[in-house]
DNA sequence: GCCAACGTTGGC
DNA sequence: GCCAACGTTGGC
């Protein structure tokens, strides 16, 4: 059963564009420390889940994209580079910590800012517009990604 | 820069 | 296992 995810990105890392350029555009989605965010990606993602790719920590923080998983959970190469800033020291090669998949950007869309995904009625229970939500990567329900994609167009 | 809301760490 | 202190996220 395919499932909806949506992940969080600084553009100033890792930007829709920067995405969409890369080769096959696709980019491993490194730097996740967080057990929950990482739980999601190694125990609940599959091929050809569907992602919403966010821009945060921006002027305009906002759906910017629809995206796809396209890997299986594998280790996250940057826990054991000491000149990465999300080196590890307490992760193990034998027993890495941190898993991620690979997303494929689809397309990038308009930005689709948080006052209006706020004002549309059926997404009051979208996870990221909880207050306080702090959390990169979160499940979207079916119906929550289907009026998104309405949303975009 | 502020601050709410967490998550993590470490002493006990 | 508790919990205070501390660090981080991320919108504003």
């Amino acid at each position: 059963m395919k499932k909806y995810w949506l992940m969080k990105s600084e553009p100033g890392e890792v930007s829709v564009d920067d995405a969409l350029a890369a080769p096959k555009s696709t980019v491993a989605w490194t730097g996740v420390r967080n057990y929950q965010a990482r739980n999601y990606m190694r125990d609940g993602m599959q091929v050809d889940d569907g992602v919403l790719f966010y821009h945060s920590s921006c002027a305009e923080p906002g759906i910017v994209g629809l995206a796809r998983v396209v890997s299986t959970p594998y280790p996250d190469p940057t826990q054991f580079d000491q000149k990465s800033h999300y080196y590890d020291p307490t992760s193990k090669k034998e027993e890495p910590r941190w898993q991620l998949v690979d997303v494929q950007m689809q397309k990038k869309t308009r930005t689709l800012g948080l006052p209006e995904l706020r004002a549309k009625p059926g997404l009051e229970d979208l996870v990221v517009l909880r207050k306080g939500n702090r959390l990169s990567i979160t499940p979207v329900d079916p119906k929550h990604w289907r009026l998104i994609v309405k949303l975009l167009g």
